[in-house]
DNA sequence: GTAGGGTTAG
């Protein structure tokens, strides 16, 4: 399958995405060339020259924004040649961070004009696949790469594809790839490969397996060596999965290696602890923390706030929060989160609201979570004229619905054995790319539900 | 241009 036909309804949805975007930046005048006529008087090759340049000191400063980018990649193309690529690169970079889709569509447009194509161009364009939930064309992508002879260095291109296999917890395939394809190219994964199938492993509840391939990495005693990223995300797996005397040994080797925990390393033990609201040792685990010099930061906190809700000890919370405050770590939005959640399950739903209404204020606009938690709260009180706004702000504020939002609307429907009403739900998931997971559907059969029963 | 920790549904 080649990139360019089988993407085109992909681009086709970008451009719509972006409401003809591409129209009304043609008629806004250059950003650097200000005068057409300058374009006469200077050579091609000189303002090629210039905007490369412009392009590539901006990119580095962090001072490009999406909407400048689709400019300046408009302007670039009208002149651009072989020495465009970096250039090129960094635009397509910053476009396909905010927007998939639309960075696969100038893929589409480089690749007819003149410059030729390169290794960290087809990163990118892989990149932007597996964002858009396209890890087919990602996949298509890597064909061309290995046609083109770029296999060797495609290191980048490989992390992208072995990471969307493993968020499909295809984690047996991510590892083929990576121990067996990947050599086959002479591309060696590297430690971040292995950071990415280590994660994989532990995300499948893997972690005893995980500890065997971080093991075959220090056996293999090459330059390929575990770091302080591979020990925290197996350490992690392994308490997670309750394996908590795995997770010492596995913590002591790492310290026995040269390697020191660091605040993700600290974080996740606290968190493990909380999550069996082992307070008192969480907090033993703190002041480690502050006695080694590494600060705590807003994650570290916010599994202290929720294991202190959680236990009910709303009191240590507070003293949390002023914590927090005396170490200057601002509340994140996981914060009034975790803070709703805990409002709703006591069912003091209008604090809980109060908070929703004053994030925008505070600077955290309420995400797909924060509506989860103020939705699943309606729901259990039948409130559904309060449910219909709340998905129309949704709507309004562009926030798409997840795996959680579906399953409170289907656990509400088929309560109410509103047969229809669930089955709209499950094609408006697929519509929008969402499969229905082992929970929408574990909902259904809970309730007894059964279409055609 | 690639990797790790925290918040939601059943």
């Amino acid at each position: 399958m080649s990139v360019s036909t089988s993407s085109r309804r992909l681009m086709v949805q970008a451009q719509a995405a972006s409401g003809g975007e591409r129209r009304q930046r043609r008629r806004r005048r250059p950003l650097l060339l200000r005068d057409s006529g300058q374009v006469g008087a200077m050579s091609r090759r000189m303002v090629r020259r210039v905007l490369e340049r412009n392009i590539e000191e901006r990119y580095r400063a962090g001072h490009i924004g999406t909407e400048d980018a689709l400019h300046l990649f408009d302007e670039l193309l009208q002149v651009a040649g072989p020495s465009s690529t970096r250039a090129i690169n960094c635009l397509l970079y910053v476009v396909g961070r905010d927007c998939p889709a639309l960075g696969v569509s100038l893929f589409n447009r480089v690749a007819r004009a003149k410059v030729p194509p390169h290794n960290v161009t087809y990163s990118i364009l892989i990149g932007c696949c597996c964002h858009a939930g396209r890890l087919d064309l990602g996949f298509a992508a890597m064909g061309n790469i290995i046609k083109l002879g770029f296999a060797a260095e495609a290191m980048f291109s490989f992390s992208h594809l072995l990471r969307a296999v493993c968020a499909e917890n295809k984690t047996s395939y991510a590892m083929d790839i990576a121990l067996r394809r990947m050599p086959e190219f002479n591309c060696t994964p590297n430690v971040f490969s292995y950071s990415i199938l280590l994660k994989g492993l532990c995300v499948e509840k893997r972690s005893q397996e995980a500890l065997e391939l971080i093991h075959m990495m220090v056996d293999a005693g090459g330059s390929c060596q575990p770091n302080v990223v591979s020990y925290s995300t197996v350490v992690d797996g392994l308490l997670k999965e309750g394996e908590v005397n795995k997770a010492y040994s596995l913590l002591c080797e790492m310290l026995h290696q040269g390697i020191s925990p660091n605040v993700v390393t600290y974080s996740s033990i606290i968190f493990s602890m909380c999550k069996v609201q082992a307070m008192d040792k969480a907090e033993e685990v703190l002041q480690q923390m502050f006695d080694t010099g590494i600060l705590p930061n807003i994650t570290t906190y916010n599994s202290l706030i929720h294991g202190y809700y959680s236990s009910g000890q709303c009191e240590e919370v507070v003293r949390i929060f002023k914590k927090m405050s005396r170490n200057g770590v601002q509340p994140d939005i996981a914060t009034y989160n975790i803070q709703m959640d805990y409002l709703c399950k006591s069912r003091r739903f209008a604090e809980a609201r109060t908070i929703f209404d004053s994030m925008a204020g505070k600077d955290q606009k309420p995400n797909v979570t924060s509506c989860s938690i103020l939705l699943h709260a309606y729901a259990m009180e039948q409130s559904f004229h309060d449910m219909h706004c709340l998905i129309e702000l949704m709507v309004e504020n562009g926030i798409a619905p997840d795996h959680s939002v579906y399953n409170i609307l289907i656990v509400v429907y088929a309560k109410g054995k509103m047969v229809d009403e669930v089955m709209h739900i499950f094609t408006k998931m697929r519509q929008q790319g969402l499969n229905p997971n082992a929970a929408n559907y574990g909902t259904v059969i809970n309730l007894q539900y059964w279409p055609n029963g």
